[in-house]
DNA sequence: AATGAATGAGAGTTCATTCAT
DNA sequence: GATGAATGAACTCTCATTCAT
């Protein structure tokens, strides 16, 4: 009698944490062989779990590639966000800095760049998905980094320059080396450390106030 | 009868001409679809020559993937390197700028950027043509940035700056441009000019001599 | 405490209407969407039960289907057979276009004309159930409409003639008109008053005494 | 050298009778499995052939089973046209009588039923199909008949009625029994000559011109 | 050399049916 | 009795590749 309220505790309890568990062999698969080469045969069997219960939790191949992509970016970036968000007495530059060397170990020096790497790959192929992603992900990095350059700007940290404009352009490099360790670092591998080092200093110089000789 | 020797010629001069022919078809099938979506279909179609054929010239789709990718990039690339290594005259800052514009005008603007598009989406799948690539393209490429930037730090155009060990940062933007212009341009459309403009603003005071002059 | 014996009552009637439920739902769904389009999920969702319980009181879909069948056709038959059974002292021409209108408004015009056409579509798949609507309705039917006849041509209200023997003959062209809406309404419809004023017109003349009474 | 002029031949004129032959396989494994349950590889391999040429020749299931119905019904329905607008010296109730034998013959009394019996199945499933149909085969048989009757009553052979406007009301009982035979045959099979003898019979009295009663 | 008909190994997706709870 | 999560066998359609001519 009460035993119909709890029956399929554990079957429920099961349902609720599929989604999660096939996404995650979702994200294995995709990562290891791309989207096309990707089998949902593959997905089920990293999930221990039928073809068609994919297809219960996922109507599609493309809709269970938008679950990873969800899944896995948009948790990392939300951090990223608050924690930069939060706090404002922290110097522009500094905060530039940690900005940069967040992104550098959540999505160059992680295999999360293979994620990356198929959204461009297979962007092209599916709009649903690139513009989801520009909504969630792009246009909100570049909303943070814009408020962290005016910021900057507004105290004096910063020269005012288009840089304001385009953040991207203060990001692209550490793309760059995203992609160079997907396809060049069989052959000349990168020295991330050093690159980033680089990259950081080049944008902090490029964003710097003008010692008040223009300024003046 | 001289029919049959007209024919003859004519059939060779075309022979001859058969596998730079199929490569064009290709490049075209390949820009316009992506690797996997372009058909052997349809670049023989394109080549006017049957599907058969293909296969005599080239033994797999992949292999004409990679003869697309060499006989097209290397030649651009090759053009652009000649003409600024040979003016050392005119000044490092302006030197960049051009090459810059350089990029822009043919790897961000043209169809091309498709190209760049399919080499890093399928390079991950075809270790042959990305090492070919990384040797042909990214290290002459970087070798010219390089020499460059030395030259005008030599001269005190420039600062001396890690920039000059990573010359591929002072690039990326415009590689995050054609990205974008093939995955956001629907949702965003960018405005190249100003955005390359920002870019070119933003590496040259990075790599600026700290006397202001180069800002001038 | 009262509640349990209330749901326990509830629940029993619901219990015994179950299967009623059930085929219902399923007639719906059968008719709306043909038999192998019909879906199981569908028409436990229409019944408000789940779709294990379907298979508790119906073995397969096709056992589902037959149920349908014999509970929907047999009962508007029945009715209709009493009501022209029963009485005898109308004319017989006037019974026949009383019938005959009858099958139009019943069989033509409704939705249940999409019931006929899945036991036609369907009907060599299912023998069963095409061996009991052979008895349950054609039969029947037939037994009918050839008393009809019978008493007409006893009164001389008929000629006697071969239709005596195939009634059916007389059905026809209700059954086309049933058919032809399904298929053929988009592209031209049926004017069904106009054709079934023919049609019953002429089975009429057909049907006639030579001496010119009954066209009158 | 003229080997090139004739290369392929054998090839060619097989390419040639390809169409056909996969045709004649789709039709019987159509007409013994219904349109859903024929499978494409049983088709191919009663034509002796790869599932995949199958669609080399015809681009769905959907488009095979139209050209099915086309190869098979048109041909019979023009050389029926041909035949019946021909010949206008015979009196109009013998053509009808031509007229409705021929249909039994072709259409009832051979396994061509079976694909009547599929249009009328699956005709709600394929729109496209069913247009076809109705425009080759319902709008040329109507217009026949039409042609039939109105000759008929002109010659004062028939007399008007709305027949002439509904002349499917005509064909009908043909209908019937070939739908007879698909469902019942097993249970109470039909005499099919003596059937349409009565249908015939009671046509013709229902178009019949009145005795010169009313026509006087 | 050149053709293009033919192959065949999958791929994604759908659902009737089962069965642990 | 009742649920609904899970299964798995089919099925259509695609296309790189082969090979007889």
């Amino acid at each position: 009698m009460s035993d119909a309220s709890e029956t399929g505790t554990a079957r429920r309890r099961r349902k609720e944490a599929r989604p999660g568990e096939i996404v995650e062999a979702a994200r294995d698969e995709f990562v290891e062989k791309g989207f096309s080469a990707a089998r949902i045969d593959g997905i089920a069997a990293r999930a221990r779990v039928s073809k068609g219960l994919v297809y219960v939790y996922f109507p599609s191949k493309e809709a269970l590639f938008e679950a990873v992509v969800r899944s896995t970016v948009v948790p990392i970036f939300d951090r990223a966000a608050a924690l930069i968000a939060a706090d404002d007495r922290m110097p522009a530059p500094v905060q530039l800095r940690l900005m940069l060397e967040t992104v550098y170990r959540e999505m160059v020096e992680t295999d999360r760049r293979r994620l990356l790497h198929m959204i461009i790959a297979e962007g092209p192929r599916f709009p649903g998905m690139t513009r989801f992603y520009h909504q969630e992900v792009i246009t909100k990095g570049r909303g943070l980094l814009r408020l962290l350059i005016a910021r900057g700007v507004a105290r004096g940290e910063f020269a005012a320059s288009a840089l304001g404009d385009w953040p991207e352009i203060v990001i692209a490099p550490a793309l760059l080396a995203a992609i160079w360790k997907l396809l060049f670092d069989a052959h000349e591998p990168i020295d991330t450390d050093r690159y980033m080092a680089a990259h950081i200093e080049a944008m902090v110089k490029a964003l710097g106030a003008d010692d008040g000789v223009s300024a003046g």
